[in-house]
Formats: C-alpha cells, structure tokens, sequence
DNA sequence: ATGCCTTCCTGGGGAAGA
C-alpha cells in the first residue's frame, strides 16, 4: 500500500498535471490540499475515469482537502469517518475552515490535514495554528485508543529540524519553524507517532516544498513541510519513502511536490 | 524589503500562501 500527500495549490489550475501524477505513480490512497475549490465543483468524474474514487471537504477561494484511493487497484474505500476538527478559523465568525478530512481504506485509518500556516508571527493567526495543532493532538489521541493501524499526512506547516530547510537563518522569523511550531510537533512524535521521511532519512536535507518566487526552485533553495506519520503498527511495515521531485519541475507545477510512503502488505 | 510568484475571484486589484 502507497499512501501520498501532495499539496496541489487548486485542483482547477493543477488537474493536467495532477491526473499526469496520478497516473505515472499510482499511488493507493492520493491525500491533497489546498484543492482551493467548493464542494460543488470538485472535479470527481476527473477522476473516476482513470480508477480513482474520491471524497473531499471543499471551501471557497482557499484550503480545501480531498482524498483518492485507487479503485483499479481494489483497494475499499475511502470509507469516511470525520471532516473537520471542530475549530473556527482565526477570524470573527468565519466558522471553520476546511483543512481536515479521515477516512478508512482497506482496514487503514488515514487522515488528511491541511495545518494552518500560522504567518505573521506572533498574531492571531499563529495562534490559531497553535490551537489547532493541539486539536489534532487530541484528535490523534482518540484514535491511538481505537487501536486501528492509522497514517496521518498532509502539509503540517512546520520544519521540524534546521536540516529540513535550506537555511534556518532565511527562515528564522516565519511561523514554520518557531519554537512552538516545532515543539508542538514533536508533542507527536513523543506520543509514539513515527515521522516516516525522518526514520529513513535521519540526516535530513530532503525538501518538499519550494517557493515560486527569488528562483527557489533553480536554487534548490527548499524545506520539509509535507509529512506522513505512523501509527506503531504502521511503522512496522515502512518500506521506503520518497518525494515526486520531478513533478515540481514541471510546466504550471505546485509550488509542492507530492510525498509518499510504502508500506509492506 | 509592504519586493520576488502563483492562485482565486473576478473582470481590477486584493488576499493568501510560506
């Protein structure tokens, strides 16, 4: 089983170059964010044509999240569990935004984020990427205690470690990679959750984000934001971990590149 | 550096992203 996380930056913009990924790594369960679009005009029949049945919790103009599973493949589901963790957005009286969405496919829980980006700091906004973080936590306690083997992916806004960007001063001040930012992080891990690009790459330097502007890209001038954590019975079945870094290079490409896991049956 | 680029929503230019 090969679960993916792939912030897309609107599924209207992307869908060529989406459904060319789709179908070049065939992932078993696709996890996106940001799909930027309204419930009603999420593209399914995109996607059932090639094999792809789809669930998604959308939003107008921005964020948005959806999860694809391989029906070629056989693989049930997404069978869905929850959308949303109940946490209005940083605004008054905006409701809440839609960044959270589980499902189970083929006996596996997964859970697909969208973690608030929390810039500027310090305001509002950071705090609520806080508040949100802490949400989850407790989310992700719940279903420790279900017991049921359980990945949760998506874009956590964070760089964990300095080694995971390609320089800690340049990013000193963003919201990525404050103090509370990153021990709110690793309040996960020590929960037991395994972050599976760590384990296999414990030196770090891999990225999977890098910004449109100043030739990020042409510089390889990028950072690690986009995660897959495991529950310990998933853990024990890491296989291998990559990143789609062709994908990012390519005509009207994401500003990230998509994220996957292998997992041994 | 309120900069750089891209998307969305909308038909001009602002908000948001990271």
């Amino acid at each position: 089983m090969k679960i993916a996380t792939f912030n897309i930056n609107g599924i209207k913009a992307r869908l060529p170059r989406l459904k060319e990924w789709l179908e070049e790594t065939r992932p078993s369960v696709a996890c996106l964010q940001e799909i930027k679009s309204q419930d009603d005009g999420f593209p399914a029949g995109e996607f059932e044509a090639i094999g792809y049945q789809a669930i998604w919790h959308g939003q107008k103009s921005f964020n948005g999240v959806a999860m694809l599973v391989d029906a070629k493949a056989s693989f049930t589901g997404p069978v869905e569990v929850r959308r949303g963790l109940g946490i209005d957005g940083p605004n008054d009286g905006e409701g809440e935004q839609a960044r959270y969405l589980e499902a189970d496919v083929n006996g596996v829980r997964v859970v697909c984020i969208y973690l608030p980006n929390g810039n500027p700091h310090p305001g509002p906004k950071f705090d609520y990427k806080l508040a949100w973080m802490e949400r989850l936590r407790e989310r992700m306690a719940e279903i420790w205690a279900e017991e049921v083997p359980c990945a949760v992916v998506g874009d956590f806004n964070v760089i964990p470690h300095d080694d995971d960007v390609w320089s800690p001063k340049a990013m000193a001040s963003d919201a990525l990679m404050q103090p509370e930012s990153r021990a709110a992080y690793s309040r996960l891990l020590a929960d037991g959750w395994t972050d599976a690009m760590r384990t296999l790459n414990p030196r770090g330097g891999v990225w999977t984000y890098w910004d449109y502007q100043a030739g990020a890209w042409q510089r390889d001038h990028g950072f690690r934001i986009d995660h897959l954590l495991l529950s310990p019975e998933l853990a024990d079945r890491l296989e291998a971990v990559g990143v789609d870094k062709d994908h990012r290079g390519r005509e009207k490409a994401s500003d990230h590149a998509p994220v996957w896991v292998q997992l041994r049956n």
